[in-house]
DNA sequence: GTCTATAAGTCGATAGAC
DNA sequence: GTCTATCGACTTATAGAC
């Protein structure tokens, strides 16, 4: 990895792979794929490939976090975060390959010595917080109930959200977005 | 497999190994255990092993059909379908091996060739049927509001249900049975 | 019907030349 | 920094004794 060796080269380099995997991730999908694969479409060569992640483990989960910046970046939203990630989950039909790569690796990070390990308990520590904030922000302009527990709704609306997705992969035509919206308005009225 | 050669002593032999790796899987953690693994802690040889399973998906799916068989019948539910799967959710507390595998395998269900793929479809229906059902029979006993979706509701938790497992193999604090308890309160009152 | 023994292919990961 | 070549471990799968 480029840990002191930081030079641009080699950082944009890996972005450049990063961006890759993650398009041919969105495309195609995730079914266990190899490391030969990856490095063929992506256009480097396998050792090309583990020069910049340490671990198949190490690139799946940088490509979630990637994922999680370009959407971050690319679906700004324009009301409140849960709006935003409404926004996200509509996006999430185009991206069935990160679906399941997503799904798969929240599994495997149960582990605590898998790299993606910290990166889940972090992304849901900060989903949490966040949603409770525009939970509290929603309660205080009267759009919803004030008997609302925030913190047990945003960990309500985590969980709904990853397990619609396990829904959607087995049957498309699951509303994703919908269903979470349909579920806030039971729950906010 | 036993197709038409279904005799009592093949039969009775798959179900024994079958318990067995029902119960390592339970105990110890799934973290891609080789097969060769599986076989010398369920007490056979690997091609004993593959003489009753097709493949690692296949046994893999076997496992998950016969821990749904088993949790139907060790833990009756004492009042509806919903209370029974809380009592379950209860139990996935001493089984996380379980909770992973079963996670991994929802993911990889995905893909229509996978052995789990129509057992996921028809889990998945089951649930939303069954559920949709008993709250009908709540609304009716007036103990729902009449304005719910039983369809919608029912796919609702049983999203929570799998999402909120996802959070629990990472931070087990969590209060799985509780969290659905709480949901179920806000969403019916 | 169940075992021991083993083969063929592919995986992630690494060594070493350039 | 990128390649060719290769390693050991894993997978499925089969042959053949009992």
């Amino acid at each position: 990895m480029a840990e002191r060796g930081a030079y641009a080269k080699g950082v944009v380099r890996r972005e450049e792979i990063l961006a890759a995997a993650l398009d041919v991730f969105s495309r195609e999908g995730y079914r266990g794929t190899s490391l030969r694969d990856i490095a063929k479409q992506v256009g480097v060569s396998l050792p090309g490939l583990m020069h910049y992640f340490d671990s198949k483990e190490h690139l799946l989960t940088a490509i979630l976090q990637k994922r999680d910046q370009v959407d971050a970046e690319a679906h700004p939203a324009d009301g409140d975060f849960l709006d935003g990630l409404l926004v996200i989950m509509r996006h999430n039909r185009d991206v069935p390959g990160l679906v399941q790569l997503y799904i798969t690796l929240a599994a495997a990070a149960e582990d605590p010595s898998h790299p993606a390990h910290a990166f889940f308990i972090e992304r849901f520590a900060f989903l949490r917080l966040t949603l409770a904030e525009v939970i509290r922000d929603r309660q205080s302009a009267g759009m919803a109930r004030a008997d609302l527990d925030p913190e047990h709704v945003a960990r309500i609306l985590i969980a709904v959200a990853d397990g619609i997705q396990i829904q959607w992969a087995l049957d498309r035509s699951v509303d994703m977005a919908g269903d979470i919206e349909r579920l806030w308005d039971a729950i906010s009225s």
